[in-house]
Order: C-alpha cells, then sequence, then structure tokens
DNA sequence: TACTCAAGTTGTACTATACAACTAGAACGC
DNA sequence: GCGTTCTAGTTGTATAGTACAACTTGAGTA
C-alpha cells in the first residue's frame, strides 16, 4: 500500500473515532445547548444572518428539520426572523442578544477545552491541521463525509 | 486574535461540522448499517467477541441502548449471542458470518467513498492529514469530548 | 393569466439515545 | 446458609434529530 492509501486509511480510521465519539460527549459538556444549535447559531453570527434554506445547504439537513430547529431557537429567544421586504417567501435569520450571549459563553467552553487538548500543538501545526480540516469538509458533496 | 487562536477556533468549528454531518451522511450510504452498528460490529471483530456491558463501556453508551442494538442486530442475523456457561447473567456476543462479509463490505465502500473525497491530495498533505487526526484522537481523554 | 419554481411548515415515522424501574443471577458478610 | 448487595441485561417512557412527502404561499416566466 501507498503512503497515500495508508494516510486514507488511517483519515478514514480516525474520523469515524472521532465521530462516534463526538456527538454522545457534547451533550455532556454544554446541555444547555446542543452541538445542532450551537453549530447554526455559530453560522448565523458567521454569516451575520442568513435563510433557513442557506442553513440546510451548509449543513446537508432538509429544510424542514431546519425548520424545526429554527422554531425552537426562536422559541428559547436565540434567534429572530426578519421578514425579507423583497421576498415574501423569505426569512431572514438573526441572533439575538440572548443568542450572542449564549454562543460567546459555549464558545469559550468549548475553545477551552479544544485549547487544552490542543496545548502542545506547535503553531504551524495547528494552521495546517485548520486548513486539512477546512478543505476536507469543504469537499464535493457526493463523496460526502463516510 | 493570533495564528494559533484563530487556528483552534477553525479547528473547533470544523471538527464540529464533520461530528454533525457524520452520522447522517453514513446512513444514507450505508442504510444497512448505521454508524453505529458498524463500530459495534467492528469492535466485536477486533476483541473476538465481548459482552454488551464492555460495547455500553467503550463507546460510554448506556446498558440500554446497547441492548437494543443488541437486538436489533441479533434479529438481521448479524451477531449472535452465546450464553456464558459459567454466568448465567452474560451473553458472550459473536459477529456471525453474514455480519462479518456486511462489515467487511461496509468497510470497503466506506473507505472507497474516502479515497474520492481525498482524490486530489497530494500525498504530502494525506501523510500530515492523518498524523494531525492521529493525534488529536490520542489526545488525553479528559479533554476528548468536545 | 396560467404554469412552474422556491422557501418554508406540518404530518408522520424512524433511529439513537438516556434514565428509571424491573428481573434474574452471583457474590459476599456474618 | 441466608439475606443483602452487586452485576447483566431488558423494558417502559421520553426526547432529540432526522428524512420524506404533502402542503401553502409567494415570485418569476412563457
Amino acid at each position: 500500500m501507498s503512503a497515500a492509501e495508508s494516510a486514507v486509511e488511517t483519515i478514514q480510521r480516525e474520523m469515524t473515532i472521532f465521530a462516534r465519539r463526538a456527538r454522545a460527549s457534547a451533550g455532556r459538556m454544554h446541555p444547555e445547548l446542543s452541538l445542532v444549535s450551537y453549530t447554526l447559531l455559530g453560522h448565523l453570527e458567521e454569516q451575520g444572518g442568513c435563510r433557513a434554506t442557506d442553513l440546510a445547504a451548509h449543513y446537508a439537513l432538509d429544510k424542514s428539520t431546519v425548520s424545526r430547529q429554527v422554531t425552537a431557537l426562536e422559541r428559547t429567544g436565540l434567534i429572530e426572523r426578519r421578514l425579507d421586504p423583497e421576498d415574501h417567501r423569505v426569512q431572514v435569520l438573526h441572533l439575538t442578544e440572548a443568542g450572542q450571549e449564549i454562543l460567546a459563553q459555549v464558545t469559550r467552553s468549548r475553545r477551552t477545552a479544544f485549547r487544552e487538548r490542543l496545548r502542545d500543538w506547535p503553531e504551524e501545526d495547528l494552521v495546517r491541521f485548520a486548513a486539512y480540516l477546512e478543505r476536507y469538509n469543504a469537499g464535493p458533496a457526493g463523496a460526502d463525509e463516510q
């Protein structure tokens, strides 16, 4: 097996290990904001607001799933919907103040955990690892993860 | 924010995206074997059989969850239970022939998907990415979980 | 104007999960 | 040796997250 093939094997195995662990434990650390809600809020902050359809596309979720998530997040006051005056089918979603606060708080505590875990990594490796992950996740949807 | 800090942010975000997508897409690709079932079968193969309690401990799952998974896997003929003659509370779980075959088949097809996704990556990047993932997952169990 | 496309909601169903209450069997203490 | 406590597993119940299909509403277009 070539070095490339064996690297692909390793990537598969390690991504699987990570995926298997992640969700089970995410809820334990932040019961107030599930992993899914957290990522949706994060995207809203990053983008400065977007449509439900954009969230669905970005996370490869069904629009009905996003619709329910959005409903829940609105009910708990973390996001708000603003009707697009140009197109009345569209709701542009924005973080509320409360949403920004909770997101920041969870981000801080998650960041602490990640920092701890990545404590001994040289900056150069951190930067490269981050770039690889972005590239992997941005990959073609067809060959989608796993 | 330093380059290292912003890289940690990115790593956190991208790992999260991956974790959230993994299960859903695993189900799409292999309707016959969910990510959870896959990892349970993998563990059984690796260990050459074990108890339900061992699976629960290893994957940090509730024993009821494992019990139901095991029931389903037995019903579809992928594993079998053998009563421990020493201790009648214990069932030792083993892969059946069918279980071994499906496990091998899904492993092959997952490998193909990963290869496809990583097709355009230079070997150097594959090797480094693999090493980073191993290093990340090997980190201290405490900071393990997001 | 009528057809078609896009955004989102709702009904329904399923999987994975946890927690609690339970059964059955084993082991220990006195 | 007999009760108490521990261990393995099952079952009842509840919840989150998800998909798919059917629908509504609004926009764009032939």
